[in-house]
DNA sequence: ACCTGAACACCGTTCAAGT
DNA sequence: ACCTGAACACCGTTCAAGT
């Protein structure tokens, strides 16, 4: 059957997951399909319109992942840390895409903060995320303290 | 006169000012260089290990560039933000090299932090620049209020 | 509408061999 | 010690042509 544009968006993802952006080539991502690197174009224009369509999906997951119990910001942007986590070199992914998109490749729940807020957040999530995902990809140690300064960082930026 | 490290660095640093992180090519710096591609390899061990020299050079220039006068660490941060903002996508680079390196390829300002703070800081300033560098390098307009807010979430950070 | 085949203009890195 | 030459195994993207 034909390919649609999200078994596209779909296989790039799981390349991203298991392998990292290193590996996620339109070349590798079109044998994995079983097509020619060349039918892609047909479904995205280029390799940077990929990226947003993966970030997108990245933050729809961190969306659904939220409890809705989850009143406050400070959860929400807990969970979006960690399900960014879950995919190698997200971080660097999501800075592209929201630079193209802006609040909309956001999970709902940075949407809704005022913007000049929402930019701080967006730069101290995605910087802590890319660090992390720097140093894993490195195979060097991780900070065991990452998610405790994590916390008292974001505390401090919303205020509490 | 025979290549040395220096000159190779200079001249990436130059490359990655004036055309970008996609034009820093180990091919295209030999082109600049006037020597073979594989001549680099006897300087450097790989792009990676260039990556942290260019880190090591951008932080020393913030040392440089911070006025002596300068005994609070608000205003030595801000110094290394708008010495990251001359290079374009140095954001990447640094984050790169932070995570290889550590606190070495940080300017003084920042290294003196007590760890847990420094680790914040430096993923507020990494991921603000990140932003608005990618923002540049699509030839979008740049956020006319992105120095307030970086000020705005910086003081929040450091608990001003 | 959707894809193939072939091409274009590139990459990073290695390594024997030269000087 | 420092560099060349040649190769290896790749890239993203375009576009005529096929079905």
């Amino acid at each position: 059957m034909a390919l649609t544009v999200d078994t596209v968006a779909d296989t790039a993802l799981r390349i991203l997951s298991d392998f990292g952006l290193g590996d996620l080539t339109m070349r590798r991502l079109a044998r994995e399909l079983g097509v020619q690197p060349s039918a892609l174009y047909w479904h995205v224009a280029d390799k940077q319109s990929l990226f947003v369509l993966l970030a997108e999906r990245i933050s729809a997951e961190a969306e659904a992942a939220a409890r809705p119990a989850e009143t406050d910001h400070s959860a929400r942007i807990l969970t979006f840390r960690e399900v960014l986590l879950r995919y190698r070199e997200s971080a660097e992914i999501v800075i592209l895409a929201y630079s193209v998109s802006g609040a909309q490749v956001l999970p709902a729940g940075l949407r809704e903060l005022e913007p000049g807020l929402r930019e701080q957040i967006v730069a101290f999530v995605l910087g802590a995320v890319a660090v992390e995902q720097s140093r894993a990809m490195l195979a060097r140690a991780p900070e065991p303290t990452a998610a405790q300064s994590f916390r008292a960082g974001l505390d401090a930026l919303l205020g509490a």
